[in-house]
DNA sequence: ACTATAAAAGTGTTCTGAACACCTGAAGAC
DNA sequence: GTCTTCAGGTGTTCAGAACACTTTTATAGT
């Protein structure tokens, strides 16, 4: 048996070669954010490939949420530089066993009590108006039991607070949970009681109290867990309030 | 000019469909974890889409680490329930400016304070025991500068902490920033200051001292951000200890 | 009968070329 | 000046072929 020359590694896919390629070629600067990248059938050209192997890699940086094809105008780096991957198949990773909904809950609070004590520092007056203000229709809503509005006003006032810390990826990932705990249950109407776990959240923020705002949005996400998860046991920890 | 059958929308693109198609597929149960889909030909065509097509919809699958592509055997689903997708991408939404620096430095403080919060609820003495152990060889690592063991055991101490928690979400989110930073800077060796800090968390988690872990690990991580940002401002807030 | 090698079948991978659909902008019609 | 039409550019989908890798089966040698 002849030994011959040791083989090229070469194992790389040129699928999964060509995706590493324009993403780095991205990194780089190459193509900016907004931009349009050549017609596919120069690309291919240039990078060498197939154009249908061009056109896997690029659906696979679509998916990803890095470029944007538009049928007939062309393909465009995304100008909004980070989405969240994970919105397109959670549901899939709860299928498939790998995430279960208490799991999520459970991050959840993590994130959201995280950054209610970060709120604390970035909130502005204004925005803390606006987080009464939503309390104030939060209310209406809640007396003349109107649902969708509840639901609405719920989901802007997690992400009034989010984006106070003015931190995209943890804002994202936030959003993302909600939305795929709303999807996975059909979401709770706001009760009067949840309401005011809502208004202590705003106090604190209010009142510039870190601590105080992070257990407060703990025990907001708890008692929002423990509808749906009855026998869930809470983690309720007496809270020393400075 | 006559008005003819409305033109259905149909704007869904061959593609994404097919995306949804098998996702849904695999939602249903229709094929489990581990398990072969058929030939691409047969599926193809039982899906009356061309190849091409269905390629592109694999592929992306495949980078969303939903299915495994393997040449001459098959296409599978992944046995592994859950991958994290951010880590494929979170250096590029670094470079199109979607995310910095700091912010990928706040997200793991919340992320990890919010895990030793938790794990002081879930840890066993097994754990607290080894927790203690990688402190010990920590301790020895930084006496004989041995760099290299120190960054491995940083890591370990970290990833025992997640572990502790059961969260699998958060603790692959927090696995993948640790990395990206890790990489995106070279990290720094631990100190001995480091290490106090390191001990503080550990001292809070044996003693079932949920806030003093948390607050602890904030300090920790703003600690270590702190080397890397001087001038960014730390929230150090005094802590209540109960 | 057993093992090692070779062939064959099954499957994923890549490329080419064509036809189609969509968007944009320019030329022409009113 | 406005609207319509049309042509060019671009993305989308398909079909078929040739190639590469893996697994299984068949064959040959011992």
């Amino acid at each position: 048996m002849e030994k011959g020359p040791i083989k090229p590694i070469h194992r790389r896919q040129i699928t999964t070669a060509t995706i590493d390629r324009i993403l780095s070629m991205i990194s780089e600067g190459y193509w900016n954010p907004g931009e349009c990248l050549p017609p596919q059938r120069d690309l291919a050209k240039s990078l060498g490939v197939g154009m249908s192997t061009l056109r896997e890699a690029l659906q696979s940086l679509q998916t990803m949420g890095v470029l944007e094809m538009r049928h007939g105008s062309g393909t465009f780096v995304s100008s909004q530089p980070f989405v969240d991957p994970y919105e397109k198949f959670i549901d899939v990773s709860v299928s498939l066993g790998g995430l279960d909904l208490e799991m999520l809950f459970e991050a959840r609070g993590i994130i959201e009590s995280g950054l209610a004590f970060h709120a604390v520092e970035h909130a502005t007056e204004d925005q803390i108006e606006e987080l009464f203000d939503i309390l104030q229709r939060e209310w209406e809503c809640i007396e003349t039991k109107d649902h969708e509005c509840c639901h609405d006003l719920d989901l802007a006032f997690h992400r009034l607070i989010a984006n106070m810390v003015n931190n995209e990826f943890l804002a994202q990932i936030d959003s993302t949970l909600f939305k795929a705990l709303d999807q996975l249950f059909r979401v709770l109407p706001l009760t009067k009681e949840g309401w005011k776990l809502h208004y202590t959240v705003a106090e604190a923020i209010r009142d510039r109290d870190p601590f105080g705002a992070s257990e407060a949005m703990r025990t907001l996400i708890e008692a929002s867990a423990a509808r749906y998860f009855p026998y869930m046991k809470i983690t309720s920890h007496k809270v020393e309030v400075q």
